[in-house]
DNA sequence: CACATGAATGTTATGACATTACATCTGATT
DNA sequence: AATCAGATGTAATGTCATAACATTCATGTG
């Protein structure tokens, strides 16, 4: 259930290729997958991921500059998600951890330092596609 | 003591541009401030940085698309490296985390993923920033 | 209704980051 | 000398993201 009642054309259309799509998308593919519903320039899908990471619906995977649809959405108020993210085959395993939020958290206050935005992504290789890879 | 024996021209003068900087650099600044030692083209910054990167002696910060000297050449072993970094300053805090490494580390068991690198940063503002920021 | 207002959109151009492809040079090895 | 691997030089191209400006659309207000 991704749905969002306030979500603007484009914005559903850019959730909605996210949603259809089996792993994170570049805003230029996007664009791309979306040009039959007359998408024309990266603008229109950049201004509206912005708006849905705003709303909570889309995540930016900073170390492959892709975006992905948010796996529990409406449904995590945490400030930190890790991602795991299968190089081979495209999967995102989207998932928190008190503990590593805390120490963290507790790593900040000790320094004073105030955060805005925390990445942790883990690149490598999920199960199945490890599996193969050791069969081969 | 960033000094490394092995090191060709091109690498050494990138690693002590990094070094010189009081803050992460982007690869077409680091191109820029080499012009008078004859560089010229990005691939020679790009080709130095991975090469600096396999050795250990620099890290890339995938939030922001920059490269910062490692704080402690030879002397992490951690495959896992969090960084925190002041969007104001440019500052950049090396350090690691055994019960984030851990925790991590067992989430990845868990799941059969195989990681190949892990980014944790952390992006805000320092202290003296910070602080700044309250008074103004 | 006329009109201001703010949000979203459309369009073009530009800026910023990174790699491909190919030629050349260097030093070590045989 | 011939060979080879690694590093380098250079041009062109590919990929990711934003600036600037005009237009449209919905909404509320006098
Ligand atoms: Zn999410
Ligand atoms: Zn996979
Ligand atoms: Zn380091
Ligand atoms: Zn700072």
């Amino acid at each position: 259930m991704t749905a969002h009642p306030e979500l603007t054309r484009n914005q559903s259309l850019v959730l909605r290729a996210l949603d259809k799509a089996d792993g994170p998308l570049s805003a230029y593919t996007i664009l791309d997958r979306l040009r039959d519903d007359g998408f024309r320039a990266p603008l229109q899908v950049y201004r509206a991921l912005e708006k849905l990471q705003e709303f909570g619906l889309v995540h930016r995977l900073e170390s492959i500059n892709a975006f992905v649809a948010c796996a529990h959405p409406n449904c995590h108020g945490h400030a930190m998600i890790a991602f795991a993210i299968c190089q081979t085959c495209g999967r995102v395993d989207e998932f928190s951890d008190e503990v590593v939020e805390e120490r963290l958290g507790k790593w900040v206050s000790a320094h004073r330092f105030k955060p805005e935005k925390t990445t942790i992504e883990i690149r490598g290789n999920c199960a199945a596609c490890a599996g193969l890879a050791e069969r081969a």
